[in-house]
DNA sequence: CGGTGTGAACGTCTTCACAGCA
DNA sequence: TGCTGTGAAGACGTTCACACCG
């Protein structure tokens, strides 16, 4: 939510799909690792089995974005890098402040998918008068106070906020009252911003819940085998791998039907 | 994206919609507030802006779980609270084993929520013999060679890669192999399991990137300004929040992925 | 009345299937 | 011939609006 859209109501030309967007960095992710291969081409299916969806959405998907590949062929690799990079404006600098500097926020700090992709840690900062000048993955805490200082000097717009979730509110708002229009935060909280503020958010303990809701149907099914599937199918060992992504779309049957508990 | 599905395509029955399973977390750290609070009931209204959703959307969802509200009053909090943990199953204990133990590994293990909804660490993994043994967040590390003989003995359904890329795949095979079903992925790749084997990714520079996109269109915006909008809209201070909240898949308005690092 | 529960309208995303171009 | 690009169909999700009940 949030996020996302808040922007204009489906704007007319440019409008690329949220759904669509969620996915170019996934496909720019497997573009990069076949560049570095120094791979010249690549056909939707390939491309499509590394970035983990299936091939017709992802030809879907490039069909926004113009018509950059070549029929027989599949598409040129180090083009699509750079479309692709532009449509999502990493070929810019994008200066990030990082607040709460705990055991997250320094991972976070540290963590080096962000240089690579466009994005510089232009500061830390945290409440702590102790943390103050101590240098984490590199770069020294700078304390709360001078938050708007920092944020001005470096035309920060995107913050990232790693603190405990009862201060997650306020740091938000001087973050964007000074400026800051996208937030990224990792606080188990429900953020109030003005209209024209992105928020997305991570919650770790959320995602472990929606693997156990999932998890625990599973340990209901076991017994309730269904009749198709024969001794005859396959097991193979390390094969019958599916990518994640996708939905499986499997059997032609129904799959299991039901389940359930009662 | 990713994970969530790959699952049974959409059972009929008593199946319950994937967006709505990806809020259930959201109304359950809601309703918990609330619950500390003593409030005793609820209005769809009222917990709808707390969980930052809108109210329909939120009715719609517990009309999935049954009829646990009260015409002309609202919902019972501890009685929506048990329902919903029931339905996660979070009335159960959680094992979870966190492989790779570096900074952002060392930071899951210490992070807080877990315990608080029914997960409980029962290992950290890490294949550097200088850490084994070593305490981290107060559970001493072991060594990868002991993988699968750690995951037998606590019976673990659940694990975290918190690895770098280059062996994210080998560890989930190996996590798989020893009968882990369900994994939360933090390193940036495509891992491939079998089928019935869920897994939910969180990429922190997804995340980023996606931010990215729509803070470099706000950028382009300011000059071409609209003709509606004229100056006569009230720029409210700290007013017009909008609550942006959500997570869980996408959706309009909505968010889409999830998350982190990686 | 007030607020829940839900059928129906509506919008978005995914999948299909094939026309059309290199 | 092979693979892209895309209209159309279908599945899924959200919003509306109101019947119904406490």
């Amino acid at each position: 939510m949030a996020t996302g859209r808040t922007h204009r109501p489906a704007t007319r030309s440019r409008g690329i799909p949220e759904a669509t967007v969620a996915r170019l960095p996934l496909y720019l992710r497997a573009l990069t690792a076949l560049s570095e291969r120094s791979v010249p081409t690549v056909s939707s299916e390939e491309l499509a089995a590394a970035a983990g969806v299936n091939s017709a959405k992802l030809r879907k998907d490039f069909s926004y974005l113009g018509s950059y590949g070549t029929r027989g062929v599949g598409y040129d690799v180090e083009y699509l890098v750079y479309q692709i990079s532009r449509e999502l404006g990493l070929t810019q600098d994008w200066p990030v402040v990082i607040v709460g500097i705990g055991n997250l926020g320094a991972a976070l700090a540290g963590y080096g998918g962000f240089a690579s992709r466009g994005f510089r840690v232009a500061a830390l900062i945290d409440a702590d008068p102790a943390m103050t000048g101590r240098p984490v993955a590199g770069i020294p805490v700078q304390h709360s106070d001078d938050l708007e200082k920092i944020i001005a000097e470096d035309g920060v717009s995107i913050g990232v906020i790693a603190t405990p979730a009862g201060v997650a509110q306020q740091v938000c708002d001087r973050l964007v009252a000074a400026g800051v229009t996208s937030i990224l935060n990792f606080a188990p909280t429900v953020l109030s911003v003005p209209d024209g503020v992105d928020v997305r958010k991570v919650d770790l303990s959320i995602e472990l819940q929606i693997l156990a809701f999932h998890e625990q149907r599973k340990a209901g099914e076991e017994p309730g085998d269904d009749s198709a599937a024969p001794a005859a199918a396959p097991v193979v060992p390390q094969a019958a791998t599916r990518t994640t992504a996708e939905s499986g779309r499997k059997g032609p049957d129904g799959d299991v039907p039901a389940v359930m508990p009662a």
